[in-house]
DNA sequence: TTCCCCGATACCGCGCGGGTATCGTTGCTG
DNA sequence: CAGCAACGATACCCGCGCGGTATCGGGGAA
């Protein structure tokens, strides 16, 4: 509230300001004037041509700025008084796409004081991690064993077979699993057989041999060096010479965030809070 | 939210903050933990015992104190560098209740800095005294002229017939209008009857002649001495010796504030905002 | 006089801050 | 040691408020 005044009264304008702010005017508006009632008086003159200070206003900027540095030293110094803190995360290689990137500056901005660790991991690794304690989140995706963790779906992405462009299914604009019938196919690490292969349902996918593939990466290599099936989310940026074309029939690849159920800690929290702000809001912001 | 915080460390003890925060103890615990994930770091010790403050905890406490302080400090200031500032009501006698009473108080401590003063009015005047600016806002019964003006229905009564104890009727739970047929009748001031007439559609109830009523006081006093029909809204408390008898087929009587429409000012915007909030939730507090 | 710019308003949808009901845990006690 | 009482946490619900988009009114400038 008080950092929406500020905005205002040193733009000198609700326009600007809004930007600034990173909102929209009307909402700005409306918020100053609930403000000005809180307080019993008009902080701004209003006119065609921006907005100027009253006394009361010009007060209140001085008072504003003093108390908003003010509440941000004392982030610091409970900060400090904690002692250092680090939160490890866990995440698939690609799985969240830059959306990541955007959540990590995010979470940084917001905790500075937190050493954020990062530990890449494969498809089993996650909730194993988790329940190990050796990672306090994760960003994977869909499906791996749940039990004694929670989790929130972060996005859902249509699945598409990623074939070589010469390949003669590639010209087609939807493709059920029938029509990648006797293609050799890949496997997933050790342990996750079964829980792909309750995911998937009669879906005859799963084989004995094949090549493992951890990532979505190297599910697309595999697809160049070995000539498998290939399986990624819709969306994703393909190397030259591959294309992806949609499976009618395959149920749609969950985006997740995953943690221990017992008792998250205040980072973790934050951070679910942030991740699922960012792909709530930032999917459209960013597209 | 700091005011939360600084409760539950002083009582160190979350069901007795809550209890001095006028809420209740689920939304508080669920605060607190959003401050901790806020500052990242955890501020009390929760045991079955009650709760302790941890080192960041101890920091915090100081910090938000002088914070608290120094906004309402603020509040002061800006209040004082806008200068003095009147703020008058106009309302008709005893239309407002004990809801009143809080509203008044409510809003004597949200802006101390501020003069009420309060204008009786009979049923004509809150809507002329508006449009002339004698008054800013206006607590009164509908219905009245609404041309220029902005309202907003505060609460709704049913209308009851007053009677004398030893009236016939006096014994009925319910009564329509027709049973009070041939009655001698009350009028309103002058400039009411027809937005009456209007209200009331072909009721025949405003009459040439009679007693001219402004308050219900009055209405009542007129049964008494005038022996008159009476009106009032349900739920006012009578003088010995007077009965209310639910009218089935009377519009129920509106208690409604008012005010100019064009650009009300902070201190009109504040009172709305109090007076809609005090009769919202006061209303059930009070019963 | 016309256009344009700025702030205000109207309206909508979702998340959050309130509420009630209930649980799990723990320390106390008979 | 078993039962209980107390405390904070959880689950769930609802209404308001804060965000959004679309549009308006009203002064200045050309």
């Amino acid at each position: 509230m008080l950092r929406y005044f500020v905005a205002v009264a040193e733009e000198r304008h609700f326009g600007r300001a809004a930007v600034r702010l990173q909102m929209t005017q009307p909402p700005l508006s409306r918020a100053i004037r609930q403000l000005e009632a809180d307080l019993g008086c008009v902080l701004l003159d209003r006119s065609p041509t921006g907005a100027a200070l009253t006394p009361a206003g010009t007060v209140l900027l001085d008072e504003a700025r003093t108390l908003l540095a003010r509440a941000d030293r004392t982030r610091v110094k409970v900060a400090a008084a904690a002692g250092s803190a680090t939160l490890t995360v866990g995440t698939l290689a690609d799985s969240a796409g830059q959306a990541g990137t955007r959540l990590a500056a995010a979470y940084r901005a917001r905790h500075p004081h937190v050493e954020v660790r990062v530990r890449e991991a494969d498809l089993t690794d996650p909730s194993t991690g988790l329940r190990a304690g050796l990672v306090d989140v994760a960003l994977t995706r869909a499906p791996f064993d749940t039990t004694g963790l929670t989790t929130r779906v972060l996005r859902s992405d249509a699945v598409g077979a990623v074939l070589r462009a010469d390949d003669p299914l590639a010209g087609r604009d939807s493709l059920r699993l029938d029509d990648l019938a006797g293609r050799p196919w890949f496997r997933f690490p050790d342990g996750t057989d079964p829980v792909w292969a309750a995911f998937w349902g009669g879906r005859h996918t799963a084989r004995r041999s094949g090549p493992v593939v951890r990532t979505a990466q190297e599910c697309l290599q595999s697809v160049l060096w070995s000539g498998t099936v290939g399986l990624i989310p819709l969306g994703h940026s393909l190397p030259e010479g591959l294309i992806a074309v949609p499976l009618a029939d395959m149920p749609p690849s969950q985006l997740v965030i995953a943690w221990n159920g017992s008792g998250p800690g205040p980072l973790v929290r934050s951070f679910v809070r942030v991740a699922t702000a960012t792909w709530r809001h930032g999917e459209a912001a960013a597209a």
